[in-house]
DNA sequence: GCGTTGACTATTG
DNA sequence: TCAATAGCCAACG
């Protein structure tokens, strides 16, 4: 693997196929970081280059939420329905379970 | 080496 | 599925 964390998660996050998701824990402790360590995924992949290449839309809350900037977030509806995700009016993904992705 | 920061998580109701 | 609160981790100045 890579030598940064922020690496091993760009790593991961470009892996993530579409019409699935996965939450920043899951990054975070495939990373090497542990399951807590998803806030360091914000601020590192954030301020990094990488942010311009980071699939956002497909990392998601644990609890099947999805947040993303205001400028960001007609953008992401179209990829969603795109990639046939189902986002409820709230922000929670439909059948969140059914969507996530896991990591071989 | 310490405090701040952030596209978060677990828990409770 | 929703909403509100306390707690954690790695990078940066």
């Amino acid at each position: 693997m890579n030598g940064t964390f922020s690496q091993r998660v760009w790593e991961l996050a470009t892996q993530i196929p579409e019409g699935r998701v996965v939450t920043y824990g899951m990054l975070a402790e495939r990373a090497g970081g542990g399951p807590l360590a998803a806030r360091s995924i914000t601020s590192i992949l954030s301020k990094s280059p990488h942010r311009n290449v980071i699939p956002w839309h497909r990392i998601v809350y644990a609890n099947g939420k999805v947040w993303c900037p205001p400028e960001e977030v007609q953008r992401r509806m179209k990829l969603y329905a795109r990639e046939g995700i189902r986002i409820t009016s709230k922000g929670y993904i439909e059948d969140f379970d059914e969507m996530l992705y896991f990591f071989e």
